[in-house]
DNA sequence: CTGAAAGCGCTTACAG
DNA sequence: CTGAAAGCGCTTACAG
């Protein structure tokens, strides 16, 4: 039915490994049968079926990336800017999305039999995936936004923002500004434990804990942090709990700006108002938190920056060289979320 | 490298075409050899590589949903009730992302030479694209979100609200408000012609044009009308363009929520609010429109029910039954960014 | 119910 | 530079 390969060898009057040839560009085929091939290629309209191309091919010629979450914006501007590095390297890019709940690694294994990239990004990736499985993926790749170091895969780079710094950064402009009671949205940080290197929302509670230590002041997870998921929803009710429990808070810090942008909303149906009555500062950047009411103050994650670091480092990996471990500085962007406690 | 199918057989003392026959459920296998091969499957490890399955199969099993706009919220609402639907006949679907300017149907015809599936979903479709190239689809297939009975094609349903009824339900809201100079920010609605039933911000503009009508009102597109890119960002300039070409200006219809959110905020930034001195009404009802401050007096399309219906008829549709076009009530909700002119 | 065999559309050594 | 042939991992008539 459709136009194989077969069609287009018998009608320019080649075999099909000529076709096949020309069409994966590689070296020794004459000019005359180029261009014979190509135009009757054009002429059929021939595509080739990538099943029968990646079941025969031993090694594939492009790139995954593997995003875990479609609806993360700060992942979305990430993405974009790599497929631009990926396309001004001439290189094929292809895009797998999921579910939060999907295993990208077992997803990773999956494209690996039956792609076989030359490389992976991981965009939010979760370490335990990676422990169980990750030995299973052949292929030089990126943890992109969550560190990797600590895994010891040979074949596993890792780029991502010091999440402790920047948490402590954002707590700390939150009690500079005279805020003693600060509440914090967060991911699952009931694991406030040695082994919570693994862990995100964790680490960023650390980061908090260290703001706090490094002015000698007291912070007390268990009191004034609250898991929630990463949503509107989420930090909506999650700053509904603050508030109930701690009456005294002045400020509020979300680990996500997805988080923070709910949390505005569940102060203002309280009858408060952000900055005067609440401050809050979220955490990620998107570009989304330009456009609230207030304008949020955030920790921004240089999105471009960790796009492009992650495709030089995955390129290059292919090349080779060693996985390495890269901090991309974040900033604290300041917006109209935060007021000072005279 | 990875365990095959014959590495099962083998294992388990059957042939291959066995095994094949346990892995697809097909009819008759004994409960002797379905339970070993089953054992040996788990015990091995294996997973069927789809590069042969595909190539081989006539026919595949699953659906495809194919998306345009990865970060657009209304469709990434859709599309999560579209899988829960999906798994809740016991269909297997597939997601696929698109960029804004991917060409979809071109995407589907590769879909179904190496996937084959039984059908697809597209959301966000051009009409244009499918007056090119859908011929070359052919299996059923619903268009959501956009209309496709003037395209005539026997294999494609489609979904969706009515644009120009909706339009003129959120303009109506403002005029019956008592607003006289309202803004629209649209896409391009350039083609304010004969041939525009192909294009949804001309059949949102046409609303606009009704909505005065009724009213015995007069409504210039060439000057309250402006289109933009559908972002917060597009919203944002389109607003701003608005209120310099039109300071007349009293109320502002964006047709979609993420531009009335980049308009919300262009207004602040002018020193004006919403909706004292600008009333906004969007367009979608993306779970956004309801965290605003001020939250969102929008047209909201009805998610749950535009994928419902968009399921039910394709999964119909693959049954043999003929193409249906179908309307899905829209609701106009009332927020806090519309001010009665007294 | 099960096995042996053909073949899906390609790629890739192997000869020439 | 080019052709003929093997084979990737499966599915599916065809026999039995």
């Amino acid at each position: 039915m459709a136009v194989t390969i077969k069609d287009v060898a018998q009608r320019s009057g080649y075999a099909v490994g000529t076709v096949s040839r020309v069409l994966n560009s590689s070296a020794s085929v004459s000019d005359t049968a180029r261009e014979k091939i190509l135009a009757t290629v054009e002429e059929l309209g021939f595509t080739p079926n990538n099943n029968a191309r990646q079941l025969k091919q031993r090694e594939g010629r492009g790139y995954g990336i593997i995003v875990k979450g479609a609806g993360n914006r700060l992942f979305a501007g990430i993405v974009e800017e790599m497929q631009r590095r990926f396309s001004a390297a001439g290189k094929t890019v292809t895009l797998h999305y999921l579910d939060e709940d999907n295993d990208e690694v077992e997803q990773a294994v999956q494209l690996c039999r039956e792609r076989k990239p030359l490389g992976i990004l991981f965009l939010g990736g979760n370490r335990e995936n990676f422990v169980r499985k990750f030995t299973s993926v052949p292929c030089p790749c990126v943890l992109v936004t969550t560190r990797a170091d600590s895994l010891g895969f040979s074949n596993l780079s890792s780029v991502c923002t010091d999440d402790v710094a920047g948490a402590a950064e954002a707590m700390g402009h939150l009690l500079d500004a005279g805020h003693r009671e600060v509440g914090v949205i967060g991911g699952d940080s009931s694991v406030l434990t040695p082994a919570m290197g693994s862990n995100t929302s964790a680490l960023r509670l650390l980061g908090c804990q260290q703001a706090h230590l490094q002015r000698g002041l007291s912070f007390d997870p268990n009191r004034q942090a609250v898991a929630a998921r990463f949503s509107l929803q989420g930090g909506y009710d999650a700053a509904c709990r603050l508030l109930d429990h701690n009456p005294g808070i002045t400020a509020i810090f979300a680990m996500a700006d997805i988080m923070a942008i709910g949390a505005l909303r569940a102060i203002q149906d309280r009858g408060l108002r952000v900055p005067e009555d609440i401050s809050i500062v979220g955490y990620d950047g998107i570009e989304q938190s330009a456009y609230c009411i207030p304008r949020l103050t955030t920790v921004r994650q240089n999105a471009g920056r960790l796009a492009q670091r992650s495709v030089d480092i995955l390129l290059q990996h292919t090349e080779g060289t060693e996985a390495v471990h890269e901090i991309i500085p974040f900033q604290l962007v300041c917006g109209e979320s935060v007021r000072k406690v005279p």
